[in-house]
DNA sequence: TTTAATCATGTATATAATTACATGTTTTAA
DNA sequence: TTAAAACATGTAATTATATACATGATTAAA
């Protein structure tokens, strides 16, 4: 097994929200969910029926204009109480973060590396501009304070993922100015 | 392709600071990389056969007592090569960080759902956990002043990865901490 | 009106990665 | 001295996941 299939539990999830097709399963990766997580169609197709034939959802047909078919998932009795059996089982597996930036760096041996600064340069322009889009979903989506509590799960990971590049940001952006004092100091050695 | 062998450059990585068999590369994962990525012998035994008919790494056999014969690898010029390409081109993507915690938190809807503070209080348990642990590496790792120049990539990711845990466990504990002060509002309006 | 974008659903192929199976040696501690 | 832990290297089976292949309908814009 390559992973412990939390694909499942997020098709679980979303039709417990509300019905769907496997195409609006699909384009919620490319939406809020595929802010922690993706999932390509040729993945999600195939899955939803498994999960039929296991009896954790079932579809009616609907038609779309003349010809177009679509299949509306719903979840039934069963998939709900494995919905809600994941939910409430403790999540103790801290999965490492297999970011490829820091892979890199665990690889630079020396502070002096000149290619150090460009490193951290470019990537605290790809974190900033993360938060920035993360900010945005922010505001879009949660000005009004009574949203706050109706899609409070989606607040808080939205607001931790916030604080996450906030955080990554400033790392880097202390590290350049460290670089920086240092190389300062280097010269006025000399 | 599941992802994009990023293995591949863990191993010539390692490779490129000492000369190591399998099984220290194996226990790498357990050790400091361990911490950002994890990988399996099952996995790392076929991809240095791999690595080696592809010349980016030699092996030569090394006897330890009578009978058992270790493969010792090293970096050959090819491998040299491609691991400093890796480690030059530019880091595009953010992968998503797929945190099961975080996934089951997108599920709870309601501020006031009864699971939200038993699965709030042990993620910050296991996160002050992961903190507390990092925090030790560190001190055991880098406590000398000349360990930081040494290793210079090591220790920033560390640091970074103690800052992260940090970040996680206020965010868990602010949380808690409103869904407290909100329970006795609720009361006082009773 | 025609063309591009989006909707909609699949399959095939390849690779990545986990768990389990399998075997034997060497070292350390009881 | 013997038993457990750690060293050491593999393969098999299964599942996950990404990319590419494949097809057609509907809608919105040029």
């Amino acid at each position: 097994m390559a992973q412990k299939n939390k694909l499942k539990y997020i098709i679980l999830g979303l039709l417990g929200e509300h019905d769907l097709t496997g195409y609006d399963i699909a384009k919620a990766f490319t939406a809020d969910i595929g802010e922690f997580w993706n999932a390509n169609h040729s993945q999600i197709y195939p899955l939803l029926k498994r999960l039929e034939t296991a009896g954790l959802i079932t579809h009616q047909l609907q038609l779309s204009g003349e010809k177009l078919e679509k299949k509306v998932y719903s979840l039934t009795a069963a998939g709900q109480a494995q919905l809600s059996d994941w939910l409430h089982e403790p999540t103790t597996e801290l999965t490492a973060s297999k970011d490829e930036f820091v892979l890199k760096l665990y690889f630079v041996q020396n502070a002096d590396d000149p290619m150090l600064q460009p490193m951290l340069t470019e990537q605290l322009r790809l974190h900033q501009a993360k938060l920035a889009h993360l900010q945005k979903q922010m505001t879009r989506k949660f000005s009004a304070v009574a949203s706050k509590t109706d899609n409070y799960g989606h607040f808080l990971i939205l607001q931790h993922a916030i604080e996450r590049e906030q955080g990554y940001s400033d790392w880097l952006a202390q590290t350049l100015a460290q670089k920086t004092l240092r190389a300062a100091a280097a010269r006025n050695h000399l």
